[in-house]
DNA sequence: TCAAAATGCGAGTAATTACTCGTATTTTCT
DNA sequence: AGAAAATACGAGTAATTACTCGCATTTTGA
């Protein structure tokens, strides 16, 4: 159950041949249509063999785990980049709108499959804290716009833009309007941060 | 191909048979964890025999896409209910809301499972004027209130509703906690229309 | 150079599952 | 009642697919 690769790679060989298998994974599931994610399909997309496959990787969740374990690293390292400047609460949140687009528009599909799979995929307790730490450089900037923000708020703002972007991301057409997508997350982002900043002036609960 | 069950049923018999099967269907659909989704436990669970299932669904996909359609008749229906009182724009909006949260809310599970795999089902004539109907319906009430919403913003609106709602009904915890939800989507509809309404009256294009 | 270690290979296995078909049972109709 | 029509049954089939294992090939290190 170890979700391990059953063997390190030692010599850049096989590094290369864990590499293609990641690779061919990430492209299968950027492809449009349903995706043929099945082990066999993915190694030879890899150009190796099935046995090879089983080498590196225990079983078929492994791929999708490292998949999404780079994802999030990714993630996290532009998240860091936002929260060390410390600009103004506007300008920060602005930052935080275009990573979410750049980081999901990278692989709009694979990305957006690789949310849906989450649920079903036991996480290791690294993915764990990776994802706590998301949340929380997330929730730091969210709340330098919007102090009051409970827990649930900041969940909902990360909720309503994961949305937005993955319902852009399956329109084929709209690759290029990345722009307006922009300016209509902004609308959301801002039109519930700016509702709440509002309400919480008359009303503390 | 055909979408149809195989046969009609003409008795009374043959009708609970079919209805238990969609019954069993949705029950599953709404079990947390992975769904055992198979037409053998399907039949098992409606107490039936496979033989008998496929006699009035031709294939697994059938019994989804009848589930869906219920599901669309269902929403139209209520939405319908909206659109005839013609009041304020806001109270329209607010009715629309309760709509949305009481609709998802009635098999919370199933709904979100039938939405993420209405992407893979081939829907006939008759679910594509449902679809575009409840489309229009809502347009028809979000414009009272945001009337130089583009269809984009629409789509906006509801895309956002929906992953709210969505979101809720995976923590199982949720349940009671429906009052809060509606403040939230309020929060964010609002938000997102109030938004658009005065950026809209400085700049058009 | 050559043995040992590492890597690569892919036919084969076992499990799952959508769906069929020949037969048994029940209902309908006269 | 009794034949025909409708319905129910479930063992069996065929296709898919995650994963194994014994052997071939390549690389390493002395």
């Amino acid at each position: 159950m170890a979700n391990l690769p059953r063997k390190s790679p030692r010599q850049s060989r096989s590094r290369a041949t864990a590499e293609a298998v990641l690779d061919a994974a990430a492209h299968i599931l950027d492809q449009p249509g349903q995706p043929d994610f099945t082990t066999n399909h993915v190694a030879e997309k890899a150009g190796i063999s099935i046995g090879s496959l089983y080498q590196y990787f225990p079983n078929k969740e492994t791929i999708l785990a490292e998949l999404l374990r780079r994802d999030w690293q990714r993630l996290t390292a532009r998240l860091a980049l936002i929260a060390d400047q410390d600009a103004k609460p506007e300008t920060c949140l602005n930052a935080w709108i275009d990573v979410a687009i750049a980081h999901q528009f990278a692989r709009p599909l694979s990305s957006l499959r690789l949310e849906v799979l989450e649920t079903s995929l036991n996480l290791s307790e690294e993915m764990e804290h990776l994802a706590q730490r998301i949340i929380a450089q997330i929730s730091a900037t969210l709340r330098l716009y919007a102090p009051a923000a409970s827990d649930r708020h900041i969940r909902d703002v990360l909720v309503i833009c994961r949305s937005l972007i993955n319902d852009a991301a399956l329109d084929t057409g709209e690759k290029t309007d990345q722009k307006k997508l922009r300016e209509r997350l902004v609308l959301a982002i801002f039109g519930y941060l700016d509702a709440l900043n509002a309400g919480q002036q008359k009303t503390l609960d």
